[in-house]
DNA sequence: GTATTTTTCGAAAACGATTTCGCTGCTGTT
DNA sequence: AACAGCAGCGAAATCGTTTTCGAAAAATAC
């Protein structure tokens, strides 16, 4: 007696008086009479009838399920990104397995290991191990980092938003330029924002500094060397481009604590294109990066709609936008 | 020939020259003989054997895998939301399948339906749709929602965070108050957030009034309607209790675009606890939700560590916390 | 030494689909 | 009218596990 449990295909055959195979072409949109086509369909409907993903999965090898790899989700940046993935996923009839790896190496790799047992169709990974292990017959897209050389890499183009963000900076009027870096020395593309910072300034000879902290755990020493360049009550810099978004916010905090004033004495840039999730505002002048075009782009190597050049770069373009921490048109905020 | 696939559990057997049933028998930690053992597990070291979750699951119907249906993940608290269930689900062994709705009722219905076709064990769902037809025979766990008698859901104390924010503008000074709310209406449990409000304010006789815009898609009603209350630039009520962070944020935003202050002409409480990702302050005075123990508490109901009474709410305590739009202690903000 | 119990092993039948293969029943040519 | 060609059906093998069941081996009792 089976209790009640889910029907099966033989059951649908049985309902509508034709063999098993019918009943799969049917489903699988093979050729089949219409007659017999009528009398499937019919009986599915009537039992209520469902395909079973995993008996399916288990024959074909294909899961339509990926595995992502998040560090956190409570960082903008990566919730939007995720969304973005898991809605790119879904519109081309994939499920996502979502691991939250909280920039812990081990659980990186513990979680590359899970998803792969479960068979998934394909990786996403945005992951800080330095090097992570990865069964060479599985498709991974990284984000961000160089994996190894046969994984391909979507990232924005970096190196591009660090000039944009000089050029931008001494465009406004800038004359002595600040970088400042938080973020552990992997290898990751987000590491040529500096490059291309630097460059610029360079080549435009202006006077420039980089403050870089790898310890991503306290910023107290930031804090520190920032101190040091207050001199009498003035900031000696009157430009800061910020790795990320984030860092920005919590420096204008502090120089505003100090009494000094955003945008009038310090012009600062950040990194990312975070916006207010109340207002839809940047939270400060920023560099954006595509989030949903690097969704796509990752999608679309992952299930090879566009055949990926194993191991290579895919650098999306840059834009900047202006929010009220530089002196080009702040965004009229409220009403 | 096979081309280089994942071996399988015949492979090891016949590596290790035992049967089939034994080396499941080795996996499953069920008695096994020392020496067979030893045997088994050396073959599935030297050949890398993974056991294939879906063969497994088709076999016992159990996938470690639960569904888990979001609006969204560009909104903090669904994100935060989000993170928590994912970790504690992983902390239990269970893989999740995110689908993001969009807060679209269609969405929803079908992210169930997809899910349910994946086989997860159960569903934890966060959705807007009024009547979301369920499998009976699936567990499901709400948040926030009445989907239906069978379905246990778990939320803040609402009617409690109402009463608290109606007592604390009280107890600060407020004479006149207004409950500000967004949302459609649907049986939600966040719905007793004005019930609590109202029957504080009845109850010590506290002057106030309620506005209610049920479409959510435009804000401006609700500006419309603040507009009429100001009176030669002032705005004639002193307390504002919000749905939700982003409102109050948003009503801040615009109030101070009035040229009135806060907290000193208006004070402001939100719902939710928001916090800003940069430096982790509370973006207004706001009650929280807590948001991991709720996370926790819908996971023990879904995977029946606790036994759901069927149906019931599960209400977790909320906590008034103050974040600078109200006379209490500002937190101090920036170094 | 045989009988009786306890272990634990190997063979085989599911689980619910896909897919190959042979076979039947049409059509269309000459 | 006969035969080739072709759709489209049904039966059966398979995917990689779990699990039942009968039997062999080991251990204990008399």
């Amino acid at each position: 007696m089976k209790h009640s449990s889910q029907p099966t295909m033989k059951d649908v055959a049985r309902e509508a008086g034709v063999a098993l195979g019918t009943v799969s072409r049917v489903f699988n949109g093979f050729p089949v009479g219409e007659e017999y086509r009528q009398r499937v369909e019919a009986a599915a409907e009537k039992l209520g009838y469902q395909i079973n993903n995993y008996a399916r999965a288990l024959k074909t090898n294909k899961t339509y399920c990926v595995g992502l790899l998040m560090p956190s989700l409570r960082h903008p940046f990566f919730a939007v990104l995720t969304d973005e993935l898991t809605a790119c996923l879904m519109r081309r009839g994939y499920l996502t397995h979502v691991m939250i790896t909280n920039f812990d190496p081990e659980a990186e790799q513990k979680s590359f290991k899970l998803v792969e047992q479960n068979k998934v169709d394909g990786v996403i990974a945005l992951t800080y191990r330095p090097s992570l292990e990865v069964d060479p017959d599985i498709p991974v897209v990284s984000i961000d980092r160089r994996i190894n050389s046969r994984i391909p890499c979507v990232s924005s183009d970096n190196y591009r938003g660090g000039q944009l963000a000089a050029e931008k900076l001494i465009e406004l009027g800038c004359r002595r330029l600040l970088f400042l870096r938080i973020g552990s020395a992997i290898l990751s593309e987000v590491d040529r924002r500096g490059p291309g910072f630097e460059d610029v300034c360079r080549r435009t000879g202006t006077d420039f500094e980089c403050l870089i902290v790898d310890d991503a755990e306290t910023e107290a020493p930031i804090y520190r060397a920032l101190t040091e360049h207050i001199r009498d009550g003035r900031f000696d810099f009157d430009g800061i481009f910020c790795n990320s978004d984030g860092l920005a916010r919590r420096v204008c905090v502090w120089l505003t604590g100090k009494g000094i004033r955003i945008p009038e004495d310090v012009q600062i840039i950040g990194y990312d294109g975070i916006t207010d999730f109340a207002t839809g505002c940047h939270v400060c002048s920023t560099i954006v990066q595509p989030i949903a075009q690097m969704a796509e782009k990752a999608v679309d190597l992952l299930l090879s709609v566009e055949q990926p050049q194993t191991g290579t770069s895919y650098r999306l373009p840059v834009q900047y936008m202006p929010g009220g921490t530089t002196k080009d048109a702040p965004p009229a905020v409220g009403d």
